[in-house]
DNA sequence: AAAATAATTCAACGATCGTCGAAATAAGCC
DNA sequence: GGCTTATTTCGACGATCGTTGAATTATTTT
């Protein structure tokens, strides 16, 4: 992962509504969430959403695909893991072998119910 | 740590100057480096580093201390540890055996010369 | 005390951010 | 076709951001 690429993921996630967006969808699963599902869950306005949406999603954190008339975000992971590898990475330059790589999963395989927060 | 506490790591360092910057302290260790080393060697203005430093310094990912005329920053490695480990909690709710906790630590005991960039 | 060095403070600036209201687009339903 | 639902687009707004230049404070040196 690039420096600029680490910045402009940081910058997504460095920001409330962001950050629960970000956090609920990771809890939701690789399968994703509705947008509306989300608005209504986290309490934000559909068109405030769709700007953070936008950021997520030049940070390369989110994924869309429609489904009807339903937009459907899912987090990525893969970028979340670029993003915390590289975190450490710069913690732990010269001595390697004293730093323990994280990782981000996926909560559940499945969809399942989840609460705002 | 808190989701605020997170947020303003995640702001402070999402931002190029200081994310070189913060790199820059991890490097040089728990011993820090004066604020005109490290302005020569990133090659920004010492006002507008004060006021970086002073965003870092607000989300505790850097201590100062006052070597005669200098002021010595250093990074935090503790706040830097609670924010991955934020990080990979959010990741890891409902499963968290399948994720590795991430560990900062400074790279060199003894401070060292370190380069830009 | 005067001069030099290291860093901070302050006011200003254009640029971006986060939110809102109103309108537009897209897709399903009658 | 019209009607409803889901989401996006657009223009506007105040607020914060990052940088700059000039002045100031703190400390050491002579």
């Amino acid at each position: 992962m690039e420096k600029s690429d680490a910045v402009a993921a940081l910058a997504a996630l460095a920001q409330d509504n962001r950050l629960d967006v970000f956090r609920l969808l990771v809890r939701a699963g690789p399968e994703g969430m509705p947008a509306g599902e989300i608005a209504t869950a986290l309490e934000i306005a559909p068109n405030t959403l769709t700007f953070h949406f936008d950021r997520l999603r030049g940070a390369g954190l989110v994924t869309v695909r429609r489904d009807g008339r339903s937009m459907i975000y899912a987090a990525r992971f893969e970028t979340m893991n670029a993003l915390l590898a590289y975190l450490t990475e710069n913690c732990c330059e010269g001595a390697p072998e004293a730093c323990a790589p994280a990782v981000c999963k996926p909560a559940r395989s499945k969809r399942a119910k989840v609460s705002a927060s």
